[in-house]
DNA sequence: CTGAAAGCGCTTACAG
DNA sequence: CTGAAAGCGCTTACAG
């Protein structure tokens, strides 16, 4: 129930009590040994270049030597800011979620920030002030958005209004750079439908996600145009939106493969519904790639543990959930020049076993 | 930078200000407002019984109309311990991750905690002083420990050094009730036993976690419970240990199946080995489950995604986070006397398509 | 380059 | 049932 050991004895400083039975040591027992006053322990901690050397140095060395860390919740009473990252998301990707959160702890590793994690519902009448009052409260550092919370612009604007740092990611540029992380998910389309076009397929189909995420146009228009690069199109009755999830691909599959001619590829907008074109395949007795080639998009666990193993286009979610953070961390700071630019992230096609060449007709 | 919106005219109380406008209220200006001291507000905030039920009214009411929150940094700093639960976790499934992070969230739905999460790694030197830091830094509130680390009784004995309140979850009581969430592996294990031996299966085979983890053992010791009351034994070469991974699951099974007599079951102490399981089966071009039926353990989202779908044994992975989470709330209130009992959780089976009659020899 | 005073927004310990 | 004083461990604003 209580965060210092046995309190110390009356009249004993905490230095002078051992260093098991010790309660933890403060900015004042650090200005105490020091023979300087709290207001240049202060200093130190927050790196402020007006502390002479030698001042730095003695004061450094008695932090250590006592395993001082400053009390985040003082620090951020007096700050009128917490030392809370706030991670806001709505991606229903289990693997997304931790590679994400993964990465932003990545970046925290050796500060003093935590992370503090946030699923939400856009649709929900009380999105917005649910998460103003959990801001607003928590007094927030700052928060890493990703899509497609990311991709909301009054959000975004309630965020510029409370004065609470952000970065967004997403697959194209919505704002100013300093505050992006862009997925290049039209160039990992593009190739998706260059590798499909080299193996000599014609009859190529593609299953979007919603049109309520960016990121499905992205990829949409990525695999459209890699396709017209080789001197293809897309045909309307080959491109079908789905909701990325399992069933809709599913279904969606269902219909493309009973079309004549029938589709010899599928590329799909993500592995959940490259899973369920597999399916749809099966239950029609259709064999892969034998006689249908299938890409995926996010190259998830699932990706690997399929039969065949599926080709998929790979976004390297855990750096891109570092940089967010970073890009966080560092906007106040000396290196704010490099982090002023937009970060760019691309992302690689994942060749396995489910796309050969298409069946002779 | 700040999240105080525009600062107060001078002399003007916040009160005074237009809602849109106004500071945030603080704990004073309830009590000016309601005319009390801030310490009868406090009472109220702390739902401490000595304060009039007039007095009370007055002050919540005028607390409702300000939507006032008071400040968890304050708070905290105030009673010397914060408003933050800790996760801490090292199982590798993303999946397990997200839902028990999910069911932790519900319970702190409504309340004024937030969840700050903490992957770990028991087998770094720097484990234990790591999480020491951690916690007596944030001066959690409390933390949830899931398997394995919440198996680890070293880590266990520095939380009650340090008195920080734990709920562990485990597949057995390895601890004072009112610290467990104990899931019961053991039974669902034997629930799997006895389908597959009600099916006819008498060459049944068990590939088994790590020794290191408890639900290892318990898994296999319920699948041999099982098994013994249907009459049948679990023979030495049909038993096996793995690593509760893909690839080791394959290799166990690989061997297994090519051993005389083949069994014509395997149960997966979790999904991922049911999925190496289903590779080894198709490298020798067995047919699941026609020549071989497999049952899974964890029913996750994998599972569903497999060809032939897994048979598997579900745990409500997002409950037993909430359980956890409640358990930690409610450890200092007057449900004392409820949650002072373990908690227990019941696994299901679920049965699919990978699971049916032996083949006729 | 350094420090004394006041304050961040709450609760504890004490008193009545 | 209620309140005035002191304090939690830091930083800001000001002064030198």
């Amino acid at each position: 129930m209580n965060y210092r050991k046995k309190p110390a004895a009356p009249g004993a400083t905490p230095a002078a009590t051992s260093d098991t039975g010790r309660k933890r040591s403060t900015i004042n027992d650090i200005a105490r040994m020091a023979n300087v006053s709290k207001k240049t322990v202060s200093r130190v901690i927050n790196d402020s270049p007006f502390v002479k050397e030698e001042t730095r140095l003695k004061i450094n060395t008695i932090i250590r030597e006592l395993g001082f860390a400053p009390d985040p919740q003082a620090r951020g009473l007096a700050f009128r800011r917490s030392f809370l990252i706030g991670m806001i998301y709505d991606n229903p990707t289990a693997q997304y979620v931790v590679n994400m959160q993964q990465g932003i702890l990545d970046a925290m590793r050796g500060t003093s920030f935590e992370l503090v994690i946030r699923p939400c519902d856009r649709s929900l009448a009380t999105f917005l002030p649910d998460m103003r009052h959990f801001i607003e409260r928590q007094k927030l550092f700052g928060v890493v958005l990703t899509p497609s919370v990311s991709e909301d612009d009054r959000f975004v604007r309630l965020l510029q209004e409370i004065d609470c740092p952000y970065v967004r990611i997403a697959s194209v540029p919505l704002d100013t750079p300093a505050t992006m992380v862009v997925t290049h998910d039209f160039s990992g389309a593009a190739d998706a439908a260059r590798h499909l076009a080299d193996l000599g397929h014609e009859l190529i189909a593609h299953i979007s996600g919603p049109a309520s995420f960016r990121s499905s146009h992205e990829r949409r228009r990525g695999f459209t145009e890699g396709l017209a690069e080789r001197g293809l199109k897309l045909r309307r009755t080959y491109d079908r939106e789905a909701g990325y999830t399992f069933d809709s691909g599913m279904a969606a599959a269902q219909e493309l493969l009973s079309l004549n001619p029938r589709p010899t590829a599928i590329f799909a907008g993500n592995d959940e519904m490259a899973a369920g074109v597999y399916k749809a395949a099966r239950n029609l007795g259709l064999a892969i790639p034998g006689d249908l080639s299938v890409v995926g998009f996010d190259d998830s666990p699932v990706a690997s543990r399929m039969w065949p193993l599926l080709t998929s286009v790979r976004l390297p979610i855990r750096d891109m959930g570092r940089m967010a953070a970073e890009k966080l961390f560092h906007k106040r700071t000396e290196r704010r020049a490099r982090n002023d630019d937009v970060t760019e992230v691309i992302p690689t096609l994942v060749i396995r076993e489910s796309s050969a060449r298409p069946p002779v007709a």
